[in-house]
DNA sequence: ACCGTGGTTAGCTTTC
DNA sequence: GAAAGCTAACCACGGT
């Protein structure tokens, strides 16, 4: 069931002769082909993701499993998360100052 | 009603001997440091995911950088991601059809 | 990305005149005021949105009552919904390749 | 294109007599057109549970338009509800102890 | 009666 | 500055 309209982009079509020298926006010479390939990189990739997440999730079943309080646990790994950021940017400043002033 | 006040996170109650005059981030016995352990499971996790992030992002870019266009792309894996729910979610509608027909 | 340590609100500078000794209440002037206002409708509304989730409960209370099974509605809802969301990104889709082409 | 699979349902089995001249999508007696009547009340809800969400959202818009900061303003409705919440279910708990002694 | 699960909503981030 | 997509908190429900 349910005819999979969405995949308008199908490099199939097989286009051969054509498609040298294409500009970009190539629809249906190797353009397609290529953008099959990015779409696929890219579902591969939020697989993966996909997966960690799964992971982190697990995480902190277990942890709550032996008696902790996720709640707590996101918000101490989210205020740790904070003060990383905020030495990050503050390091980017500095970089950014050192830039200003020809240090680098 | 429910004092979700946030008692501090507390393990099992294994707190049994060595609490008192504990080292600094040893609160509830053993559990600071199980507790930490935890933590940076988490925190590791999280760091890989924002690699993905950043792969994902960069993929994007490299595809715009030959011509298409974003968006579309983003599109299209949106409605091929909808696809791949939908057909999973109607085999739970399924599933559940032959669970309320007694079918399993 | 900042500080959200909440300077109060405060409303265009019309902070003219009359802002010393203020009741309480009013902050920043008629800003104050005008701020309630908006904190009023919004509440408003989400009293008349919470009343809505209410009689939806409410049906699904009642198709349960004369023997549905409420889980396989909400996976039909929800699917019939899907359906309809996804049409209207097909139609956005199809824009966007319009666009990308020069249709438009 | 796919026609929402979807109605299996049956309601009591009251299938006995009064099937004649059914009306289409009446797949296990009067029960689809049942069915299909709870579902389109549900989903005339949600459409108007979707309006007053937009509603929300733009008043929010129009208050930031006039210089509020919204995510404060978001804060204070939050406030406001926790506190509401906090107070009816203070009454309920008030209500609790008068039943408990006998004084309703 | 409690826990776990899934779905829903709101808030944040990033994009255009 | 507005709009969208993503993520994380919340809540209600069903299962054990």
């Amino acid at each position: 069931m349910s005819e999979n309209v969405a995949e308008f982009p199908h490099a199939e079509e097989e286009t051969q002769t054509q498609n040298e020298h294409q500009a970009p926006k190539d629809v249906g010479g190797v353009g397609g082909e290529r953008l099959l390939s990015f779409i696929q990189r890219i579902e591969r990739l939020e697989e993966e993701k996909a997966a960690l997440m799964e992971d982190i999730k697990e995480v902190y079943a277990e942890a709550k499993g032996v008696g902790f309080d996720v709640k707590i646990i996101r918000k101490v790994v989210s205020l740790r998360k904070q003060d990383t950021d905020k030495r990050r940017e503050e390091d980017e400043l500095l970089d950014l100052y050192k830039a200003a002033v020809g240090m680098i």
